[in-house]
RNA sequence: UGCGGAAUUGUGUAAGGGUAGCACGACAGACUCUGACUCUGUUUGUCUGGGUUCGAAUCCUAGUUCCGCAGCCA
């Protein structure tokens, strides 16, 4: 009978059940992160879930800097997460701060004081990890955690006054030193920083920790599901603990999911800040990196990257998706949307011997096969072109379908061909091979029927450009040391149509997916991205796959 | 040896007592103005041992393994 039954995430069906037992009239997320650093391919999906869950109940998602930690954030951070995000294709409900609430969790942490359920606590940073106890024995109770109500307000009053250095006293929420769970041993709530925060100033040199801040925010702002990561599992308990006491009518539910993991992929903050840092990359959009901002200058569609989230998929079981998995997100959408044009990474001249000197003919070429209604491109022909080196073999394994002495093949969009000879240097190179064109096979199909197995991509010499491309791998974590950022620099020759893609900007084209191992003969495999103004995607170049492994298996 | 989670094919994810499905990968074939794309087909899985049941991935029970937690970070 459940036939047509949609396959829900255990998110959505425990929303379901908040929504029938009516525990709340509408839903709400946010996306929450620290302005401390870029957004990265793990963001995506907590993104995915937060905007996505919103749009499927229609609610509202609202971004929300957590920026309770002045030491750390900076604006710089803001304005890259907001761009990525609105690059990434999601709207959120209004942008909001934690500092915006940083009054209201002031007045709530005298409340929890008058209530009884908070002290300030005069041990250091050092006593306090003493007395916290370990995940085996119980904490012991803060020598100071049975002070006066009014001594506790007195105290509070004068740590938000300035009167306290950093570290000489702390806000704690009174809970229970023997709780087995470590996040409700008292835990810290608010302390002093004289810092001055990049919103609020210097007007409070007392911040709450993340802990308290997070489920007022929610409150506050009328979040009714706080979507976060698995390592938020045991800090639930203390989530709802302060609500709870703080007598919020209908508190948000918090619910945990598993956190993405990308093969081969470096996410770590701490990594990321020292390889911009040390500058071993250009900057958190280095195209090698793993940020949002790394994968849009790769040439990344936004809606790939989307549809990957969608395609993984969300449970509270530890994973690690494979790095193929994304490409293929990539390829699929790039496939379908890419304009094509044509590029030869390592040049090989061909002369036309019977091709007029001086001649120069218009070819069209479809901009897009999956998209015929867009029409053709110019490309224009002459007796001398350049052939990816590669597509020439003097002595060619059985099951090589491409140029080689005797054989006919086609350049794409243009003629038949059919091989005459070959120019060697003193060393026996191949420098240069002559062939020759049938007039009458224009556009790429003789009119006898006879058929060729190889078409080859091509560049006129006289109209193309060089260009340098940059082909860029991305960065290998640790785990796999062998190859640790692949950088690989060519030098290629591009049709006037892909020069229009690069003139006016410097730009670096890269690859727009790249396996692991071998960033060239991925960019044989078919994809890469022209990067102007860091934002645009513009593929260059669809070439088919003829990896070498592949004709070699099949002449076996 | 505390507390909280998790375990379904190579990878990720469905199935909540009734045919273990889908996607990516791999392999095989067809097609092709690139060997790509597309299409077709194939392969491999319920952590382990007991139990309940006509029937268990699903319920019970005992284990095993993995992840997270002892910031005045988030």
């Amino acid at each position: 009978m459940d036939e047509n039954k949609e396959a829900v995430s255990f998110i959505h069906a425990m929303i379901d059940e908040d929504l029938e037992k009516g525990v709340y009239p509408k839903v709400q997320t946010r996306f929450p992160p620290e302005p401390n650093g870029y957004l990265h391919v793990g963001h995506i999906k907590a993104i995915s879930i937060d905007f996505g869950t919103a749009e499927k109940y229609g609610g509202v998602c609202n971004l929300r800097f957590d920026d309770t930690n002045p030491t750390k954030e900076d604006v710089e951070y803001v304005e890259a997460i907001e761009e990525d995000i609105k690059w990434l294709g999601y709207d959120w409900g209004k942008v909001c701060f934690a500092s915006d609430y940083f009054d209201i969790m002031h007045q709530s942490a005298i409340r929890l004081i008058e209530k009884g359920k908070a002290f300030v606590c005069d041990l250091s940073a050092e006593e306090i990890r003493a007395t916290r106890g370990t995940l085996t024995e119980p904490g012991v109770n803060s020598p100071y955690r049975e002070r006066s109500i009014e001594e506790n307000l007195s105290l509070f009053r004068r740590m938000t006054a300035g009167e306290f250095k950093n570290g000489e006293k702390v806000l704690r929420a009174k809970i229970d030193m023997s709780s087995s769970n470590l996040n409700m041993r008292d835990p810290v709530i608010y302390r002093i920083l004289k810092e001055s925060h990049h919103r609020t100033g210097d007007k409070w040199c007392v911040y709450p920790m993340y802990d308290f801040a997070h489920p007022i925010s929610d409150a506050a702002e009328g979040v009714t599901h706080s979507l976060c990561t698995l390592e938020f599992e045991d800090h639930r308990p203390l989530y709802d603990w302060v609500l709870r006491e703080l007598d919020w009518p209908t508190p948000p539910r918090q619910i945990e999911f598993a956190r993405m993991n990308l093969s081969y992929t470096l996410t770590s903050k701490r990594k990321c800040l020292r390889l911009v840092n040390d500058r071993l990359v250009s900057g958190w959009d280095d195209p090698r990196m793993a940020t949002v901002s790394g994968m849009r200058r790769r040439g990344y569609p936004a809606a790939a990257l989307r549809e990957f989230c969608e395609k993984i998929g969300v449970s509270k079981a530890y994973s690690v998706i494979d790095y193929g998995f994304l490409e293929s997100c990539v390829r699929d959408n790039l496939n379908q949307n890419a304009d094509r044009a044509m590029a030869v990474l390592r040049p090989l001249k061909v002369i036309v011997d019977n091709y007029p000197e001086g001649k120069t003919e218009q070819m069209h070429v479809e901009i897009n096969p999956n998209q015929p209604e867009r029409g053709t491109r110019p490309v224009s022909f002459s007796r001398e072109l350049y052939i990816e080196a590669d597509d020439y073999c003097e002595e060619p394994p059985k099951g090589y379908f491409r140029l080689a002495p005797d054989k006919e093949v086609r350049l794409k969009g243009a003629y038949l061909v059919r091989f005459v000879s070959a120019e060697k240097d003193e060393a026996g190179n191949v420098t240069a091979v002559h062939v020759e064109y049938d007039p009458a096979s224009k556009g790429g199909n003789a009119p006898d029927g006879r058929k060729v197995k190889g078409t080859l991509h091509w560049v006129s010499a006289a109209d193309c450009v060089d260009a340098e491309i940059r082909l860029y791998d991305r960065l290998f974590n640790v785990e796999n040391p062998s190859n640790e950022a692949g950088v690989e620099d060519f030098t290629a020759n591009l049709n006037p149509d892909s020069l229009q893609l690069l003139t006016g900007c410097k730009v670096e084209p890269v690859v727009a997916a790249a396996k692991p191992l071998d960033t060239f003969q991925f960019m044989r495999q078919g994809y890469f991205c022209v990067d102007k103004e860091s934002t645009a995607q513009k593929p260059v170049f669809n070439r088919t796959v003829a990896l070498k492994d592949s004709w070699a298996k099949q002449g076996k």
